[in-house]
Parts: structure tokens; sequence; C-alpha cells
DNA sequence: TCGCATTTTCAGGAATTCCTGAAAAGTGCG
DNA sequence: CGCACTTTTCAGGAATTCCTGAAAATGCGA
């Protein structure tokens, strides 16, 4: 691994975490070099880096490329693909929940729905329905809630982030203030 | 395995999300099986439940505690442990969240800051820090409004998310009705 | 303390996932 | 078209993770 001693910390730890999130090893080391990466790079320059064979790095490029958390780029009078992250790191948070929720979370709902369509045959099954229910309900509560993040502006969300539960006090100020702001609350519902 | 068809469809699916999220898939169906249970159960109607051997159910279930993800508990006149999942699912995702955070979004941001403690010997690594930097404060926004979020209670939680980003429209409203405002966003600092 | 019920540990085989080199396929230029 | 360069595919070996049965440890009542 041919790296400067910081990158190396780096790129080691994420690899370290991006296999518990269930992105193996290396591809969470490609993904870590292209993130701190001055220019795009071709996948000789990953394999250099990172001491990997040429296919496995192919291999896993063509994995970053289906969660589109990388981008293919090229550069003039080169004929060879050129990869690099996004700049706006807000952009990366978007593109990594949306395809986790378009994975894992769409998926489960639409298993949840179909199982709570069926006619529960015994307590056991009724009582299942239920707990069933509650998370069907938790994640598009969740998911809800997530859709309206995406669709602000970064400055706004991270106003909103930033705010934190202070938001809860204001809006209990808001109240106070304007009585008949609960509508509000209510109208336009999604 | 011995499950009503509702549930063994919803155990199968939750065992492979498990496997996704770097948690092996027995372990997932473990917790499935207990989560949709009526009451509290063994080792022994676990083992039945899923056609697993009772040493790697007993390994799941130390996997869980670790977790905290599963509470273990007594019958009165009877030996063996008995497992269940909290009642409300706040709680399990309150739970989830802590731990995962503690596991992975921690030791990240302990490493981030070590490494730009260091003195860049290079362009790149000049370059690289810049980056880690951002990561760093991304993660330190979100873990700062994670953290206001677990303070509240499940009700308030719940009304912040379903109000979504409507939120927004209403700081707005409110910093028009009441100008000064805006020093609320800025004093009690976290 | 013994005996029984229960849980935990752990070595090693099974299953799965990962990684590689070699070969095939793709691409654009002369 | 033919060639050189580049990327992709894939069979099979390497590495890792998972799972099991047997044995050890634990806990409790008599």
């Amino acid at each position: 691994m041919q790296l400067p001693p910081l990158v190396q910390t780096f790129v080691l730890h994420f690899g370290e975490m991006g296999s518990r999130w269930g992105i193996n090893r290396t591809v969470g080391q490609i993904y870590a070099v292209l993130f701190v990466a001055e220019r795009p790079l071709n996948a000789d320059e990953i394999v250099a880096r990172l001491g990997l064979s040429r296919s496995n790095v192919s291999m896993g490029l063509k994995e970053l490329q289906a969660w589109k958390l990388v981008r293919l780029q090229h550069v003039p009078g080169d004929r060879r693909d050129y990869f690099s992250t996004p700049e706006d790191i807000w952009q990366i948070v978007r593109t990594l929940v949306e395809e986790r929720k378009k994975r894992e979370i769409d998926p489960t709902l639409t298993m949840l729905r179909e199982t709570l369509m069926q006619v529960p045959q015994s307590d056991a099954e009724v009582h299942a329905q239920a707990r069933l229910r509650e998370m069907h309900d938790l994640l598009e509560l969740l998911t809800g809630w997530y859709a309206d993040m995406q669709r602000l502006e970064t400055d706004r969300l991270v106003d909103l982030l930033t705010l934190g539960s202070k938001v809860q006090k204001m809006l209990e100020l808001k109240d106070r203030l304007l009585p008949r702001g609960r509508k509000v609350r209510e109208d336009d519902g999604r």
C-alpha cells in the first residue's frame, strides 16, 4: 500500500467500517482513496495505492457505480476511465441514504404490507401482525420525514439539524404567540 | 423451521436484511422471532422455531444481549433463561442507533480527530485533511442533532418527525412574527 | 457435596465471500 | 480491418465467517 501515512490510517479505518456495513473491505478502501484524492483517479492508480489486483479494483468500482457513490469521468486525450466522488459531502449523504432506502427499506415495507394483508390463522399470527404493523408505521413515519428532508436545500437542512431540539421550544413559543397556529400542523397533509 | 407462514416470511426477510447490515443471518432471525413473540421465549423454543443448533442460538442471544436489543428475564419456578424485545418500538430504535453510534461513529470521530492533528507532509495530505475535516464536521453535526433527539420524549420526537419540513415553514413564519426571534437560535449553544 | 438442568465454550468442518490471474470482450484510432 | 490499450468476466483457490456437536462450566436444590 503506497499512501501517505495520514491517508493510510483513514483508508484502513474506512475499510473496516465498510465491512461492518455489509460493504466489503476493499470496496470501502477504494472509496476512501477516491474520497481524499485531489483529482479523479484511474483504476491503475488505485491499484498502485492499495496493492489490490486490477480485477478486484474493477469489480469494486463497478459496485460503487451501482451505488452511485462514484462518478465516471474522462480526461481529454486519455482513453482510461477516471473516477471521483462528489465534491459536496452532503450530496454523498443524500445518495447514500437514498440508495440504502431503495435497497433495504422499500422492500421491507413491501413485505410488511403483504403480510399485513394476510388473514391471521391463529392468536400467534394476530399478535405478530400487530407487531408488524408497529414496525410498518414506524418505517412509514421515518421515510415520510426523510422524503421531506431530502427535498430541502442543504442550507435549510443544516439549519434544522443545527437547531436540533430547540425547534421544539420554538414551536411551543410560536403556539403561544399564535394560538391558532396548530392549524398549520394539520393542513397540507402528506 | 416451525413457524406460522406469515411469521416465517417476516423472519426470513429480516434475516436477509440483517446480513446486509453486518449482522449475521441467524442472529437476525432470532431477533425477528423474539420481536413477534407473544411472550418471552427460552433458547429451546427458539431452537424449535428456527431449526438451528442449541449452541448457535446461545451465541446469537449473547450477541443480541451485547447490543442490548434483547432482555433476559426469568419465569417464576423455571430455571431457564427467557428473552424478549422491548414492547416499545421507539425504545428499540433508540437502542439500535445508540449502539451503532457507540461502535461505529464514535471511533470514526476519534480517528478523524487524530488524523486532523497531524502535520501534513505534502500537498496530497493537505487536501486529504481538508476532506477529512468535512467528514468530521458532518459527523459532529449529525451526532449533535442526534443527541438532541435522543433527549426528547417519544411523543415530542414523533411530532417533530411528523411535521417534517413543515417545521421550516413555521420557523419562517415565526421569524416574521417575532423579528428578534433569531436570538433564540444563538443562545444556549451546545 | 452430589445430581440434574441449563448455558457456554470451542475445535474443526461447512458454507460463504473474497480475490486473483488468465482470457475474453470492448473501444477507438490509423 | 487490425492493432494496441483498456476493462470485464469468471473459474477456482484463499480467506473468512458461520455453525455444530461434544465437552466443560455454571447454578441450584436436596
